[in-house]
DNA sequence: CTCCAGGGATGAT
DNA sequence: ATCATCCATGGA
């Protein structure tokens, strides 16, 4: 019955260009998009939105053209960034494999709440707990008869115990995302305020909250701050240096591995580093099995 | 069953 | 300054 009445249903559209909205919100950047029918159901912001591709056309219902276009980053130029990589295969092949693929706008908050749940933990597991803070502590919102929730607000978070968050299954994550939500809830920070500050400010004031190092702070820079730059290294990008670029080499620190992504991946290195990330993932090179 | 995941904080060298 | 250890949970 979602199907009929999704089918039925009236939905605006834009059009697109160099743009996939499957591997964008399978990407590891964003944790909450549910499948339905053709398309996917969730939340901007406060609004709840289902979004559908056709070829060259964006479907959707919920928002607004400018909102879309903004939340996907549709004005991003893809074709100059990604002729901005370095021109070596490893990039040529993730480059090729993450066509389409874009770095959206998402809410700071949010994205910082998820990413402090996300240590040591799968895209599958970040996905549960997202989820469940949804469910028990956002709002509901109905969108083409399809049930979504907003993500709880810091200052409704801060208003929960460390108990009430483990039961959402983040574990140890608890104590940091309630620390942190307190800190924003309060007003002490004021996340909106901190998109002027400069990559390293930013960086340094972001590495003060609790739960979050060099590595969530960068995927927060570049997933919620659009510093294009921020260059996340987790474990699969660990993988790839070791594997693809660094195969002979005996010992890399974690400062060698920062001093040669910042040098080398350029004025977007935070695009190819989602592009190394999603092609590793997903694509079984510089993965798990493949040793070399 | 074991292994590992979009890490960070803490305390010991 | 670097290094080891601990932290919870569940998918593969």
């Amino acid at each position: 019955m979602v199907i009929l009445r999704l089918s039925r249903m009236r939905l605006a559209q834009v059009a697109i260009d160099n743009f996939d909205l499957a591997q964008t919100l399978d990407s590891g950047q964003v944790f909450h998009w549910e499948r339905h029918a053709n398309g996917y159901a969730g939340t901007i912001k406060d609004t709840g939105v289902y979004v559908e591709q056709r070829g060259n056309r964006l479907f959707f219902a919920g928002a607004t053209p400018s909102l879309i276009q903004r939340y996907f980053s549709l004005d991003h130029p893809l074709r100059q960034i990604c002729q901005s990589f370095p021109n070596d295969p490893v990039m040529r092949g993730a480059t090729a494999f993450c066509r389409g693929l874009r770095i959206i706008r998402q809410p700071s908050w949010e994205c910082l709440a998820t990413f402090i749940t996300s240590s040591m933990k799968q895209v599958a597991h970040i996905r549960q707990m997202s989820h469940a803070l949804r469910e028990r502590f956002g709002k509901p919102l109905t969108i083409c008869g399809l049930q979504v929730h907003t993500f709880p607000s810091a200052e409704r978070i801060a208003a929960l115990n460390e108990k009430e968050l483990r039961e959402c299954a983040l574990g140890y994550r608890a104590k940091y995302l309630l620390e942190t939500a307190r800190f924003v809830g309060s007003g002490t920070i004021n996340l909106e305020q901190w998109s002027e500050l400069s990559d390293e400010s930013l960086r340094n004031s972001l590495c003060q909250l609790p739960g979050v190092g060099a590595k969530v702070a960068n995927c927060v820079m570049l997933f919620a701050y659009e510093r294009l730059r921020a260059f996340p290294i987790d474990v699969w990008i660990e993988r790839v240096l070791r594997q693809q670029y660094f195969p002979k080499k005996r010992k890399m620190t974690t400062r060698d591995r920062r001093a040669f992504c910042d040098a080398y991946f350029g004025p977007y290195g935070g695009y190819a580093q989602q592009y190394l990330f999603h092609h590793a993932r997903k694509g079984g090179v510089g993965g798990k099995g493949d040793a070399k």
